[in-house]
DNA sequence: GTGCCTCGAGTTCC
DNA sequence: CTCGAGGCAC
C-alpha cells in the first residue's frame, strides 16, 4: 500500500481519461484519491459558499467515474469514499440524493390568533381584503418521516428522505418494499416527484414492538422512530418485514401541472393510486379551519396513527406561486400544532454554561422524565430573567413563580425537540428554597460577568484568558463552515487543550502542532486513542487546510454578530487579508472614511461594524490573530468583474422579494457581473428585478417604460456569464 | 418609526 | 429549533 507522490501524479495524470476496465490497480488508487478531492472541494463550495465551481453534469461525471472506479476496485474503496458523503450530518451507508426542487419545512402556528395573522399575512401580501374569497385546504399533519419519490415514464426511480432539504438518503430498494408506493403509474406526468409522509399506524406499532420483544430484539419508542427505523435498514428485506404506510400530500419536480388547486392536485394524487389523507377538506375561512382543528384535535386518539397538528395550504396554486417562499418556508403553508406533550420533574440543579462569546447560559439539570417519547435530562433556562419568570420585555409569564433547585417543574420540548420549562409548582415548593441567584462572576475563569443594559444576557469578560471562551472559540474555529478539519472535533479540542505536552491552546497551535511534535520526545502517535496512523492523518488534514479562503478565515475568528453571512460578504468587499486588515487597523468606530466604506457595505450595520474593529484593535486578540495568519495561506476572494456580461454597466433595481438568494448576494453578484445596484427607480434605472410582493417601484418601472423582470428571468440572464 | 425577514448564537438528543 | 436582534424597505 506504499506509493510515493510521483506514483500519484503520474497515475492520476494519466488515468484521467483510461476506461475504467483498463486501469492498473495504481492508477485506479490514485485516481480514487483525486476523485476524492475534487469532489470534496466541490461539495464544500457547494454547500457552504453557495457558490458551485463546477457545473452539476461535471459533477456527476466525478461522481460516476468514483462510483466505477470503486466498483472495479472493491478493495480500494476508500473510508471516506466520495460516494457515501456528501454535505454533512447525513448518515452513511446510503448514497445521496440532491431534491431536484428543495424539500422545505413549515410555519409553525400554536394558537388561534396566529392562524388569523397568517391568513392576514397572506391578504396583504396579495392585495386581498378582509371579505374577499380565499380558500384554504387543512389536513392532518402526519408524525412521520417525509419521503420525495421520483418517477419517469411512470416508473418509480428514485426515493428519498428530507436529509437537509437539499440532500437526502437515497432509500429507492426500501421505499419499493412498502405496498402504499406504487412502483408504476399510468398516465402520470413524464416527471413527477411526489412527496409524503412514511408513518406506522398504533396497531402495528404495537405488534412489531411484541414481535421485537418476542425475538430479543430491541423495541423502539414510539410509532415515529420505529418508522424512521425501518426505512433506514441497509437490507431492504428487512423494511419489506416493517408495516410502513405512506400518505402523498405534495410534490416536487413536475414536467405539467398536476390541477389548478392543491385539493385537485391532491385528488389527482389518489386517482394515480396513492394514499391520501381522508381528513383532507377545502375551507373557505379562518374560523373553518379553526373548527375543523378542534375536531381534529378531538378524534386524534381515535385515528389510529400519530398526528401532530394541522396543515393549512392555499388552495389555489396560481396564489401559492405569487406567494411564494421565505428562505425556508412557504408563505403559502402553515402547520397548526397541538399543544406540546407535557410532564412534570424535580430541577435537581441549575449549572452554568460559558459560550464561545462569552455568554453565560443557565442549564437544568433534571430528574430524568420521558416527554413526548423521548428521555429528558436537561434544559436550558436562558437567562436571568427567564429564571425569574420574566420574558425579554421585563413582564411576568409565571407570576410570582421563579424557578429553584428543588422545584417541580413542567417540561415540554418545544418544537418537539429543545427541552424548555413552562411552569414550577408553587405548591409543592419547599419551605427553605430559595430564589436563584444568578453569577456575577464566570464560573470557569472568575471574571466579571457582566450584565449590560438592555441585555438579557450576562457575559464573561475575561476574554482570551478565560479557559471555557477559549475552548469554544477552538471548537467553533474547526466546525464545519469554518476550519472544518477532519479528525479534530470537539472531543480532540478538548483534549488538545488540556494537554501539557502538545497543546492548543489558540487557533496558531493547531499548525504547529505537526512540527512540535516532530521536536517532541511525548510522541502524538504514542497517546492512548491515536496510533501513527491516526496522527499522521490528522497532521495531513490539518495541512491540508493552510490555503483557506478569505471568506472562512474570517468566519472561523468567531467575532461576536459575523457569521457565515457576513464573512462572506466582507471578504468579497475586502478581497484580500492585507486589505481587511489595513481597513480594520485604520478604522476608527463612527467616523472617517474606512468606517463610512465598511458601513457602507449592503448587510454590514454599525453594530456588526464595531465588532469587528473592536476585535481586531484589541491588543491580545490582533496578535493571536496575527500569530494564526502567519501560518496560513489566505486565499483571496476576488470579485470576478466581467465587462462582458449581459448586465456589464447598467444599473439595476431589485424590488419585492427574493426567494432564490438574499439581496447582499443579488446585488454582490450583479456588481460582480459589473453592474450598478440602485436603491430606487429613476431615470437612469435600465432593469427592474421585480419578485413577489413588489409595489411602488415595480409600478414606476412600467410607467417609465423601464425592462422588468422576475427573479427567474434575471437568473436565466446570469445564468450564462 | 414600524414591520418584516434573515442571520447569529445557543441549545438538546439520537 | 427558537429567540433575539440587526438590517433594510416602506
Amino acid at each position: 500500500m506504499r506509493e510515493t507522490e510521483q506514483d500519484k501524479s503520474q497515475g492520476a495524470g494519466a488515468a484521467a481519461d483510461t476506461a475504467v476496465d483498463q486501469l492498473s490497480v495504481a492508477q485506479a488508487q490514485a485516481e480514487l484519491v483525486r476523485l476524492a478531492g475534487a469532489l470534496a472541494a466541490a461539495n464544500r463550495a457547494y454547500h457552504t459558499e453557495d457558490a458551485p465551481d463546477i457545473s452539476d453534469a461535471a459533477y456527476d461525471a466525478l461522481k460516476r467515474r468514483n462510483a466505477e472506479i470503486e466498483k472495479r476496485f472493491p478493495e480500494l474503496k476508500r473510508p471516506d469514499s466520495p460516494s457515501e458523503q456528501v454535505g454533512a450530518a447525513v448518515s452513511d451507508g446510503f448514497g445521496k440524493v440532491r431534491h431536484a426542487v428543495r424539500m422545505l419545512s413549515l410555519e409553525n402556528a400554536f394558537d388561534d390568533e396566529e392562524v388569523t395573522e397568517f391568513d392576514q399575512r397572506i391578504r396583504r401580501f396579495l392585495g386581498l381584503s378582509d371579505g374577499a374569497p380565499l380558500g384554504y385546504t387543512a389536513e392532518p399533519k402526519i408524525d412521520g418521516l417525509s419521503l420525495s419519490l421520483r418517477y419517469e415514464s411512470g416508473r418509480l426511480v428514485q426515493a428519498a428522505t428530507r436529509g437537509d432539504g437539499e440532500v437526502g438518503e437515497n432509500v429507492t430498494a426500501n421505499a419499493l418494499t412498502i405496498a402504499d408506493i406504487p412502483q408504476t403509474l399510468a398516465g402520470a406526468p413524464e416527471i413527477l416527484e411526489v412527496r409524503g409522509e412514511v408513518y406506522m399506524s398504533h396497531a402495528d406499532f404495537a405488534a412489531l414492538n411484541a414481535r421485537q420483544e418476542a425475538a430479543g430484539g430491541k423495541t423502539f419508542a414510539n410509532p415515529r422512530n420505529a418508522a424512521a427505523g425501518s426505512l433506514r435498514q441497509l437490507d431492504p428485506e428487512i423494511t419489506r418485514d416493517r408495516p410502513l404506510r405512506f400518505f402523498a400530500y405534495a410534490w416536487g419536480e413536475l414536467s405539467e401541472p398536476l390541477a389548478t388547486a392543491q385539493m385537485g392536485a391532491i385528488k389527482r394524487l389518489s386517482q394515480l393510486g396513492f394514499q391520501t389523507n381522508p381528513l383532507t377538506v377545502r375551507l373557505d375561512c379562518t374560523a373553518d379551519l379553526i373548527r375543523h382543528y378542534e375536531d381534529i384535535e378531538a378524534r386524534r386518539a381515535t385515528l389510529g396513527y400519530d398526528i401532530d397538528g394541522v396543515v393549512y395550504k392555499v388552495d389555489d396554486l396560481r396564489l401559492q406561486e405569487r406567494l411564494g417562499f421565505r428562505s425556508t418556508t412557504p408563505r403559502w403553508a402553515i402547520a397548526h400544532k397541538f399543544p406540546a406533550e407535557l410532564a412534570w420533574t424535580v430541577l435537581e440543579a441549575i449549572d452554568i454554561q460559558v459560550g464561545r462569546t462569552g455568554a453565560l447560559s443557565p442549564v437544568a439539570r433534571l430528574r430524568p422524565i420521558t416527554v413526548g417519547g423521548v428521555v429528558v435530562s436537561n434544559a436550558t433556562l436562558h437567562n436571568e430573567d427567564y429564571i425569574a419568570g420574566r420574558d425579554s420585555n421585563g413582564a411576568l409569564i409565571r407570576e410570582g413563580r421563579d424557578i429553584r433547585v428543588g422545584d417541580w417543574v413542567q417540561v415540554y420540548r418545544a418544537g418537539d425537540v429543545i427541552p424548555k420549562i413552562k411552569d414550577v409548582d408553587f405548591a409543592r415548593r419547599s419551605a427553605e428554597s430559595k430564589p436563584y441567584i444568578f453569577p456575577q462572576h464566570c464560573p470557569e475563569c472568575g471574571s466579571v460577568a457582566l450584565r449590560e443594559p438592555g441585555d438579557a444576557i450576562h457575559r464573561c469578560t475575561g476574554g482570551l484568558i478565560c479557559p471555557a471562551q477559549a475552548v469554544e472559540k477552538l471548537k467553533h474555529f474547526v466546525s464545519r463552515g469554518a476550519f472544518d478539519i477532519e479528525g479534530l472535533g470537539a472531543k480532540q479540542i478538548e483534549m488538545f487543550f488540556a494537554d501539557d505536552l502538545l497543546p492548543i491552546r489558540e487557533p496558531a497551535d493547531i499548525f504547529t502542532l505537526a512540527a512540535r511534535d516532530q521536536a517532541n520526545l511525548a510522541k502524538l502517535s504514542n497517546r492512548d486513542g491515536f496510533g501513527e496512523r491516526s496522527a499522521k492523518k490528522l497532521f495531513a488534514a490539518i495541512e491540508e487546510r493552510r490555503r483557506i479562503p478569505l471568506s472562512k478565515l474570517l468566519f472561523a475568528l468567531g467575532i461576536r454578530h459575523l457569521g457565515e453571512t457576513g464573512s462572506a460578504i466582507i471578504a468579497t468587499h475586502y478581497e484580500t487579508w492585507p486589505a481587511f486588515e489595513a481597513a480594520m487597523t485604520a478604522a476608527q468606530i463612527g467616523d472617517g472614511a474606512e468606517w463610512d466604506d465598511l458601513t457602507g457595505i449592503d448587510g454590514v450595520g454599525a453594530v456588526m461594524a464595531a465588532s469587528l474593529v473592536t476585535t481586531m484593535q484589541q491588543e491580545a486578540e490582533r496578535a493571536s490573530i496575527d500569530r494564526l495568519v502567519a501560518q496560513l495561506d489566505v486565499q483571496e476572494s476576488r470579485r470576478v468583474v466581467a465587462d462582458d456580461s449581459p448586465v456589464a454597466g447598467k444599473t439595476i433595481v431589485f424590488t419585492g422579494t427574493l426567494e432564490k438568494m438574499s439581496r447582499a448576494e443579488a446585488k454582490a453578484r450583479a456588481e460582480a457581473l459589473g453592474a450598478k445596484v440602485a436603491g430606487s427607480v429613476s431615470a437612469k434605472t435600465d432593469l427592474v428585478v421585480a419578485g413577489p410582493g413588489a409595489g411602488s417601484k415595480a409600478k414606476k418601472a412600467v410607467d417609465l417604460g423601464i425592462e422588468t423582470i422576475d427573479e427567474d428571468g434575471w437568473l436565466a440572464l446570469i445564468g450564462g456569464a
